[in-house]
DNA sequence: GTCTATAGACGGATAGAC
DNA sequence: GTCTATCCGTCTATAGAC
């Protein structure tokens, strides 16, 4: 497979026209995100951008991909099994929490519906799918098995950062539960085996 | 202060516009509100809709204190005095849950950034801010005052209450982890007086 | 591959007749 | 108070020259 010189530069400007789209969100919020700003991001005009991409829905599900690949390079640097199981369920939930505060337009593209009438396109979403199945695994490592558990520490975790980022994006006032948070929720789940 | 009969009739009409534009909301999602679906709704032409409303803003304004408005009616229905405190914190946070999956649209715009650029005026703001802070004291009651178990313990159920919003609309999934949720959280906080 | 020009859709707001 | 007609802005997407 050889990837030629003309795919090689058609890759790069993809790429560089997703970080422009990034910056712009980041500038401007996510649902402002407009073709003519991205395109200007890149010193383009927003016709030319049709050139990668087929318009503005595969711009976003691009992204969304983007986000996802991000988030598994992010979490691959989590260490889990050094660690008792307390500190390594705070370990996950402090470095979703960090990637998520990190960028707010990531993070709402990603986890909540902020762009009214889109979705992603099936083969993005299968990226998401397959991370949140190796976060279950990753669970189960530190002896999370139970469905009703999983959904009682996926909610945990989300409203902490969903308070964090809504409220107070650039402290800690409820990222700084999140320890406390996982001790409490193993204690109750050894309660009940 | 006598209140006319053309004053009392303009009132019901901008009631009628208000129950409209919820309908249509729930039809076509938050941020699909137009204000010719409204008019319509109410057997009108959008500039008509001038008459009772400065425009957009104000009538999204209007349907966001009406919705802290019916909250607190809707907690009014909830006694806690009669309860045990981990009952009372489950009551608590299942009526909230009842009331916010009632209506996804009502939800949205109470509780989420669902319309990108707009945010409630300062007095529709102050409604909100005036019913949180009868919760807070409704959580002393119960003996919850630290601020910091506050904010976990609001972060649990709206993290509850928004994967049920998303994932599950019209299931149980999150809901019936409340009571659950209640006694764990209720003992880890007395663990640490 | 990039551009200019423009189509086509949508939605908020206003002017002025009735 | 309600209407018709229209303006104005924003945005995605396409056509066609270079």
């Amino acid at each position: 497979m050889s990837t030629s010189l003309a795919q090689r530069r058609r890759e790069r400007t993809r790429q560089d026209i997703l970080d422009a789209a990034w910056a712009v969100a980041g500038d401007d919020g996510l649902a402002a995100l407009a073709l003519r700003d991205i395109a200007a991001a890149v010193g383009m005009r927003a016709p030319s951008l049709y050139t990668y991409f087929d318009g503005k829905d595969a711009i976003l599900d691009a992204m969304f991909a983007d986000g996802w690949r991000q988030l598994s390079e992010h979490m691959d640097g989590v260490d889990v099994h050094t660690l008792a199981p307390a500190d390594a369920l705070a370990a996950i939930a402090t470095a979703m929490a960090e990637f998520c505060l990190a960028s707010l337009p990531r993070y709402q593209l990603m986890f909540t519906p902020a762009l009214p009438g889109w979705e992603p396109s099936p083969e993005a979403y299968a990226v998401s799918v397959q991370f949140l199945d190796d976060a279950v695994a990753s669970l189960a490592d530190i002896g999370i098995t139970d469905p009703g558990d999983v959904d009682l520490w996926v909610a945990i975790t989300s409203g902490l950062i969903a308070q964090q980022a809504a409220n107070d994006p650039t402290g800690d006032r409820w990222l700084r539960l999140v320890p406390r948070a996982a001790a409490m929720f193993l204690t109750e789940t050894r309660s009940h085996p």
